[in-house]
DNA sequence: CATGCTTGAGATAGCGCTATCTTGTCTGGG
DNA sequence: CCCAGACAAGATAGCGCTATCTCAAGCATG
């Protein structure tokens, strides 16, 4: 039996609406609309008294009448290449425990790292009037790059840097990170350092210049050394391209997997094929995954702040959602060397 | 520079809509939305001009002016307990791959096993008046159910069994499974074996009960052999719960994890303890993830069909959402048992 | 004291669809 | 030949909000 209290008139979907509130605390609804929604305009008792009454009622506004009225949804989507690279889903929690109390539903698309794909997700997605656009990375088509900006949308984009774009990012640089690690095993006295990598989406390329940078700086650079495989990232592929490089190149001494799945699997084929880590060859990865460090041995690797970009890059649409601007368009948020035994 | 072709009346946000549709195709607009929607009321060759006129204007509904007007949201939420348990990722993507080319987009809640916080999800998902839910288990809070049960969203549980609860439900039996792989290593000769879990879910437990029927019914049964974590799942959990285990119980010849990366954790610590397996202690873990077959010894486990899962339990809620009655209420998708040399 | 400005509230008019009720047309049975 | 019944299309009326315009009241200005 719902309440006996004061109604506009009886609605048809037995819903509790705007009107409703109006009529119990006795003003018009375009009042309680804005009351409710924070605006300046309404009286601070006035408004105190719309927000009892609404509390009164359970009042919660319907989303879609919103979006109709407003051609604003509250609705951020986001999209991301793949979630079976936890990666991601570190990212996406973050995100999704930042919007969420700030009232946004996530609409999530996995782009499985084709720019058609992300191209009609996103298409589907503006459908939806979304408040506010988180892309990965700053790699895609016209037809979408032209599809956000016409959108209108705020949009902040993932894991990479914005250089002198202009566009909203909040990251690091891959190719910094690529670059260190690369010095380090170089450091450690490495001199045939290979780079393995799957995937090849943007930020893996950009990891690879960053240890062919290393490596030309030190006079090192062998392109041979390079296992490019466009599979996806996994353990097996990993297992599986660690044998082939050292049967192909058995004076190497040192290797970089562009993912720390690859690198887990190369660590357990070393294993299995009685390689010695790091004494016959080195090995390090990268994002510091799950596992990592429960290996034989624990394994090096760049340890990545997803969780620091997801919250802060969804600050950042918060804040650009209510119109501000962030005092910086690119935002690094760095990297770590998780320096392990397997290097 | 848009078409020149008729149109109703300028629109002040210069979408596409209805309207301009009926007015290229000469119709009024009840009878472009009846067409679009494929309704029979239509005279095909009509609906088909219909059809044509649309394509030319390329119209595409506004999702939330749908929403309000029919009560009814192409939205379909998901609430599951976690996507870092990789065995939700693959099936969050398989119920993805069903419903969008349906029209849907799924919402996806995470609950973090935590009955409030689904409780809370739900009633955030119920505003956007979704037009199904995918929910996981049937364990949940009364609250949860009746808001559900009120909603009269037609609603698909996954990954377990309904038995007699009349409950629309894709899965397999946790109990059996459990069973199996504990028969299993029984067959092999072993006696005293333990069972390691974490999180402490429902489908856990329910496995624990397997593997409590299976020993009491060959006399094998040890309370004590039971290593019981309510911490969340992880690889470092469980080479530490390994470790804890062989220490107390040394006389302990098997171990059945309830969840692969525990077990994948587990191999290791045997990897870094010099015990050997299944020499010393048998190993089996449960879902077959990514990477267990790359273990060493490669893991024996349990096989979930969680994309089929996926899949049927997304087929049979668009059925539902048709008006549809589905022929089964319950689909029992079975398990495969994955011997590898771990036991 | 008239003028202009701000400020808080309400009236009005949609946003872009679909549910529902009506109307017109066609069919066949008595 | 008329009328019930089926069917295809349209007219009407919202769904539940918010953008925008309007208006009355309050206040400082010259």
């Amino acid at each position: 039996m719902p309440s006996p209290t004061a109604s506009a008139r009886p609605r048809a979907t037995g819903r509790v609406t705007l009107a409703d509130v109006a009529a119990l605390a006795g003003v018009s609804p375009i009042t309680v609309s804005r009351a409710l929604r924070g605006e300046r305009t309404v009286d601070p008792a006035l408004a105190e008294r719309v927000k009892e009454a609404a509390a009164q009622l359970r009042y919660m506004p319907d989303p879609a009448a919103r979006a109709l009225a407003s051609r604003h949804s509250s609705h951020v989507a986001v999209l991301i290449p793949m979630l079976s690279n936890a990666l991601f889903v570190d990212l996406l929690e973050a995100v999704q425990r930042t919007l969420r109390p700030a009232g946004y539903q996530t609409l999530i698309g996995i782009t499985h790292y084709n720019a058609d794909e992300e191209e009609q997700l996103l298409r589907e997605q503006l459908l939806h009037r979304p408040a506010g656009l988180l892309v990965t990375g700053t790699d895609r088509n016209t037809a979408t790059r032209e599809l956000i900006e016409r959108s209108g949308v705020p949009c902040v984009h993932l894991m990479e840097l914005g250089g002198a774009s202009g566009q909203y990012c909040v990251g690091f640089s891959q190719q910094a990170a690529g670059r260190a690690i690369t010095e380090h095993l170089v450091q450690r006295g490495h001199r045939r350092i290979a780079f393995v990598a799957a995937q090849l989406d943007p930020r893996t390329l950009q990891r690879a210049e960053g240890y062919r940078a290393c490596l030309r700086a030190h006079g090192l650079y062998d392109a041979n050394l390079e296992l490019l495989s466009p599979a996806p990232s996994s353990m097996a592929l990993g297992s599986e391209l660690f044998a082939q490089l050292l049967k192909e190149h058995p004076d190497c001494d040192a290797i970089f997997f562009c993912n720390d799945d690859l690198a887990q699997g190369g660590l357990l084929a070393a294993l299995r094929l009685g390689v010695a880590v790091p004494g016959r060859v080195a090995v390090a990865g990268f994002n510091d995954l799950s596992g990592s460090d429960q290996m034989l041995p624990p394994l090096t690797t760049v340890r990545t702040p997803r969780q620091a970009i997801g919250e802060a890059s969804a600050q950042m649409l918060l804040a650009l959602m209510r119109g501000e601007k962030p005092p910086e368009n690119s935002v690094d948020l760095g990297f770590e060397l998780m320096l392990r035994a397997s290097s």
